[in-house]
DNA sequence: CCAAAAGTGTTCAACATACACCCATGA
DNA sequence: TCATGGGTGTATGTTGAACACTTTTGG
């Protein structure tokens, strides 16, 4: 048998993708979703997704699809896991690649594009889901977790200038657990990561707290250094 | 647009799986490649691969494949990455996930099955690849070296009965470092996952090394616990 | 008896943790 | 002036790294 008939003897299936998008309004954290349009499944919110297409990559649907819901490019995108049970979608067998996206509130807020009905949800009020899609957002969770407890992965779920406290709260919120402040900074400054600017977040406290950028390049470089952000050890 | 008519508007793809598989031969760490039956790229050797079939889960299928191989089964198996550019095959578009296999090489030897023509390469002597397949190992390396550092998972490539030199040796292997034999043995009996037998290993050397088993209960509980083998703390 | 690998203990430095006080400012 | 959150320093225990000698036994 030749390599053509090879090929063309096998089953073939619809390819999607899934997104699980993170976002941080300052107190905790979010995931976006977007109600469904189908008739008898109005009033039910799901994760973000498309098809594959015919000439796309995988790693360009993602971005094509996050771009079509938030009108936003260059977001943090990782690939995940690739759901594929025979049972998951109960209309037609489909494989579906998960992405794990971080993205800052106020960007969305401000780019946000009307084609879609999307909503943030705190993490303790999500709706129950369709599929397998239960499944992606707890690993995604967990997948949160665990790269936040050793990249300095949060700076891209933050605004361009943040304070320490701001991202202190992320940190809590993404490990549901207190930090103590004087610890966290020093952990945090130690890394040389970031750069103190001359400006002051005003309206918040009384005081003040100095904002900070993140030094792009060090970021770069140091992305694949574990930091061991976390309290305690285990996750 | 009803649903049905919706999913099937859509390209349908081919979905295979190719397996990195790892062994460990007590001296270095071994890719088990398969050789090509297709007739113009005879003496090219490849990562062993498989069509998913039409009822087939995921890691149904990478199971199938594996066991198909090495007449193995309850292997150490998990999906790494999935591959889908346009490109990657040729003949037809197909996506590809890679599943990460860790197997004890006394075990293959013992059940080797004749379908296939399939040799140990070490991981300086690898062939050239086809398509994406050397992006797949390299990642798989790493994610090795990444996962060793954090989670007990040597233990996968060894047999039952093993001593501490011989994990030394492994984890030197994996993370292309020479360990201090008491730090790392210090480091390991501290995680007290292993259980010492009265047995010694013999016609190694003189003095012969006292064998190890893992236990089980404990390995299972600890999985998820970070354990930091690793000299330095980068990867 | 000697060569070769196994097995074990101590010291020092670095890091994580716990903890408390002063600072700046808006109201 | 006072209440609120911001910012910093120190002491202690734990952990990782570096390092050398004794033990066992086959040849």
């Amino acid at each position: 048998m030749d390599i053509l008939k090879q090929y063309e003897s096998q089953t073939k299936f619809l390819v999607a993708i899934d997104s699980i998008i993170f976002g941080f309004d300052g107190e905790s954290l979010k995931l976006l979703l977007v109600k469904r349009g189908i008739e008898n499944e109005k009033d039910t919110w799901s994760l973000m997704g498309g098809w594959v297409q015919e000439k796309e990559s995988l790693e360009a649907a993602a971005s094509r699809v996050l771009y079509e819901l938030t009108n936003l490019k260059d977001i943090y995108l990782e690939q995940l896991h690739t759901y594929g049970d025979p049972q998951r979608d109960p209309v037609q067998r489909t494989f579906s690649v998960a992405y794990f996206a971080l993205i800052n509130v106020e960007d969305y807020t401000q780019a946000l594009s009307s084609a879609y009905e999307a909503r943030w949800f705190s993490l303790d009020e999500l709706p129950t889901f369709l599929f397998d899609h239960s499944m992606m957002v707890s690993q995604a969770i967990e997948h949160l977790r665990y790269k936040a407890s050793q990249h300095p992965i949060g700076f891209e779920l933050l605004p361009e200038k943040f304070t320490i406290p701001q991202l202190q709260k992320l940190y809590e919120a993404i490990f549901g657990a207190e930090l103590d402040k004087r610890n966290f900074s020093r952990k945090l400054l130690s890394t040389k990561l970031l750069i103190k600017l001359d400006e002051k977040q005003r309206g918040f406290s009384k005081k003040g707290a100095y904002f900070y950028k993140i030094d792009e390049e060090k970021y770069q470089k140091q992305f694949n250094t574990f930091l061991n952000f976390l309290p305690g050890g285990s996750v």
